[in-house]
This record gives C-alpha cells, structure tokens and sequence, in this order.
DNA sequence: TTTT
DNA sequence: TTTT
C-alpha cells in the first residue's frame, strides 16, 4: 500500500518539443531527454552511455517548456514513471514508460533555448515552483510561506501564535 | 535562479506528534523524526549515527499525521528544508533547519501508530498522494490520469487524439 | 553536460525475483514492480493507475533481493533509468527502460517476503546503507562518519582539529 | 529499521567554500547555500524566501568544489542531512543541521564559478559521476556499464550471457 | 507478464 | 528533547 513514484532527470532535449493539445484544449508537450552517464568499465576505462527518456508535460507546464526549451537545451525534470501498454499491429502487447513533468528547471549553457534557470512546477508547499509569468501550473496556492520575523528574542523560535499569516512556513 | 529543495526522509519519531492551530484555524503538526545511519568507520567497524530531524506539517497533513502517528511509528517523508532565525535572548542570531512535509507514506512494523503504508500528498500528477479517507491536503486536482485505452494495434502508443479524456495521463 | 538520474520508487513486486549470473558469476536479480497511484479524475470521483516498471540489481544486493523479497513483497527503491535497444526480428528498432537498483529498504506489511524495514546500498556518504550481513555491495568505505564529541561549550560546533578522527561526518 | 536520508539541493552560494583538512590530511570543504522559493503568500501575491543550508563536502569532492566553487556560483547537491550537537557556552545544549554533499553539478549562469555544468560523485551506479579529471571520489568502481549491442533482432532484450561483460548495465 |  |  506504499506507493512512491517519483524520477529526477538532467539532461539535453534530442529533439525541439512537439506540442499538441487534448481533445478539450489541454495544452501538451512531447520531446526526448539524453541523460549521459560516465562510468570506469571492467577494463578500468571510463566509458560513456546514455539514456534516453521519451517525457511529457501537460497545462501550464508544456506551454513554458515548448515556448524556452529546444534540441540541446539543458533542463532539470522532476517527474514520474508512466507505464502505457497497446496491442501491436502483430498481436503483441508492448509497453513502454516515459517520464511525466511534474516539475523543471531551465539549466544554462546548453545548446537550445533556456539560459537561466527559471523554476516551474505545481506544487505550493513543494518547493521551489513560479517564477515565471508563463508558469501557470496548476497551484492550489493555499499553503503561502511567510519568513517568521519575531519581535523579540527568545531562545526559541517564533510561536504560530505570533505570525499574523496563516501558515507560517 | 535555479533553485530546488527537496528532502526524503525515512525514520521514526522521536516524540508524539504535537498538534495545534495557526491564528486563523489551520492545523499544524510539529514532531521530531530520528534517521539512523550505519557506516563502516576508519577503524573498519560497523558504526551508526542519527539524525535529528525537525518536521512540521499544515492542513490535512497534520491531521492525518496526528491521528496515526505516534512516538516510535516509522514514516517515509517528502519534504523541503526551512530556514528560520531569531534573535537569541543574549541577543546572538540564531537559526533553525526543519523539514515542512508535502509528502508522507506510513511505513508498518514501527513502535507507534501506522501500520499500513497509505500515501498521503499534495499533489496531483506529483504521483503518491490520496488513498486515505482524512487525506485533504490541497490537490489542485486538475490532472487527472486516465489509462490510454487504444482501440487497435498500433505500432506507437496511442496519440492523444484517440482518448475521450482530457489529459491521458 | 549537466546530467542527473535518479528514480525513488515504492511498490510491490508483481512477480519472484529471477535470479542469474553474468558469465563472470556476477549475481544478477530481475523482478517486475507495480507501483500504484491514485488520483481524482476529471470527473472528480478517484481513479487508480498502476505503473510497471522491470527492475534489476546485482552483485550483492541481488543475493538480498533474491533471499527476502518475494511476489507480492513491498520495498523502496533508489535507482537509475537505464535504456537499452535492440532490432527486433521484424526489423523495426525496439527499446526499453527498466531502473537499476543502487539502494532499496524492504518495507513491512506485504504479501511476500521482506517485513522489517532493512536498508542496504552503496554509497558510503549516500546514507543509508548497510545493515544486514548479506548487503554485501561494493562500498568504497572510504568517508567513514563519527558524531562528533566536542569536549567543552562552545557558541559554534567543534572544529575538525577537536576531532580525533579523519572525517567528522 | 527503515532509514533513508536523502537531499537535493539547487541554489547559489552565500560565500567562497572554506578550505581545510582533517588531522590525516582528508580535504574538507563549507560553504553556505541559498535556496530561494517562490509562493503565492495568502494575500494571492508572489512572495519569496529562501533556505540557508550549510553543506560541507570532503575528499575529492572538496578539491573539485574548492577549485572551480565561487559566492555566487550556482550548484545543484545531491546529499544528506547531518545532525550535530554541543554544549554552548551558556550551559545550553545546542545543534545544527547541515547537508553532507554526496554529489554535485555545476550548473552555468551564476556570478562565480561553475559555468558548465560537470558531474561529481561517488557512486558508481548511482548515476551521474566522474567527468571530471579532479573528480577522484570514492568510487569503488566495480559495477561497469556497457551498452548491450544483441547481433540479431529478438523481441526481447539481449540475455547477459550475450554479453562479454560482467555487468551489463 | 502483473502487485496491494 | 530524542526513535528502532
């Protein structure tokens, strides 16, 4: 009954997105991910492979990433394992996985578009989301964070009942 | 401008939960949580150590981790660290690491109260959450996942165009 | 050239661990991992996905895999996404993900063999490793941790030259 | 029983690392990172704050940080939490959290150094290590990776005892 | 090919 | 202030 599910991933775009929309208008990215990985063999020789991982993203997230990201743009995803499966045209099953965004970071000095490091993502209390004008992700925006900044000085940290903000972190 | 925070977290608490409310009602959950590690020291001799760790939790997460977490429960967390500082008495700067928990999942076997592993989160296409009747924490819930259900047998996963859903996964 | 890869899953084997060797004798464990999700659909009501993923380990962490888990057996996994291609015998160009275990901890509370909550890995630093005496996996064992014991109070944690042992922590 | 102590950090660093070494000579390296966050405060504004961490490295690691780490140099750290503890002064018992970096990655951009984006660790199949000439770290190098290349076109992944390696991937 |  |  524990479930986790969760893939971060740095690498270079293999392709420019390709961007599409659902049936009702929902805004959806496509594009391959190149995770390099050194590694010294047997033989003690360092050695070099990749791994490729198809990635999607949805809403807000894919129209940031079709607008900045390109073949070669370094980015950072935070995602999850997706498993889809089909009939073959032979009568076989097949499946396959691919990464859903849950989460980015633009990552300078690469080939492609992004050269910040802007953030984006979903999550309110999650971390390290917004930023930029085009990420509208989906936030539920209910758990805001407000530094504490107490008055006086104890040998503890500030009270809840001090903050005038709901939730104070 | 590239910024990531995020904490995994698995250990036992240190002490019962401590529950209360921000001024305007929203539920905080404050605990400590041990992590011990295991380490072959210079000596060559197996050692550990623990790590003390501060969590707090807002909302239906601090529910949830009231009702069913007790002093020794195991816990898997998903989190971010947060800074505060203050002002000690002798008027010295202090500050304060904590962990503020998006994520958790009970882990059975431990001391205290779960023993189930139910997932319990915030967020939608983030992967782990829901599950668990007092699980109200903040989905925005606009992401649904739907099996890709192809009608035939292709060669490629299903396009987009051929699922009666908003976004497929 | 920034390249990250890095999954954490948790779930429950869908099938006994298949156990082999390289032809050097390499212990080589593959087993299939059903990771669940749920979420609210777009018709609001909860919906439940499942995610399959193949996973592999070796050397020593094979030999655990294979003696505790069984079809069924929760367990946490921090691994890799590895891509591998071949041509199929229709000719068409055929790949696939699987994740490569570097650590896993059995969780309580399932079907199959692991109820305890043991941890194993491989990274020295990379914290939870070890454990059980059959978690035999390549730890370079080089950074050992000591808690350090700093004689007298200072306003500041101990410096390195307090310490009597080469790496502190 | 179950343990696991896992960070990952994106930010900018608050000062130049803080070069030492341990009584035998282990290279030792500190440094502060900031870590901001963006969150829609209670009010609906965009509000940020950020997250001081000190991290601290060792061996190879701290070299490859000392060298090409500057205030201001953007990072991303794959780590753990430690915790340590002492006596103050006062009679007060205090402690500190810090990240212990197992990993790290220049990420280009920032105002100091790193301006490629090389991968450092220490595990050999965890990931994204070596690159660099400076990047000794603790590998214990004994789980290789080769690209499995089938000579035909089954419908399955090639078998290891295609392979002439120890471990395939 | 599938687990709780 | 500490858990298994």
């Amino acid at each position: 009954m524990a479930n986790l599910n969760k893939v971060f991933l740095m690498g270079n775009l293999t392709r420019d997105p390709q961007y599409s929309v659902t049936p009702s208008q929902v805004p959806v990215v496509e594009f391959g991910l190149a995770v390099n990985r050194k590694y010294r063999g047997q033989n003690g020789q360092m050695q070099e492979d990749t791994c490729f991982v198809d990635c999607t993203a949805f809403a807000g997230r894919a129209d940031t990433l079709n607008k900045y990201m390109r073949k070669g743009s370094p980015i950072f995803i935070e995602g999850r394992l997706h498993y889809s499966s089909w009939n073959a045209q032979d009568g076989s099953k097949r499946s396959r996985l691919r990464v859903v965004i849950d989460n980015f970071q633009f990552l300078g000095g690469g080939g492609g578009g992004g050269q910040g490091g802007q953030s984006y993502g979903s999550q309110p209390q999650g971390g390290y989301g917004g930023g930029h004008p085009e990420a509208q992700s989906g936030q539920s925006g209910s758990q805001g964070y407000n530094q504490p900044s107490p008055m006086d000085s104890p040998d503890q940290p500030p009270a809840y009942g001090e903050l005038d903000d709901d939730i104070p972190f």
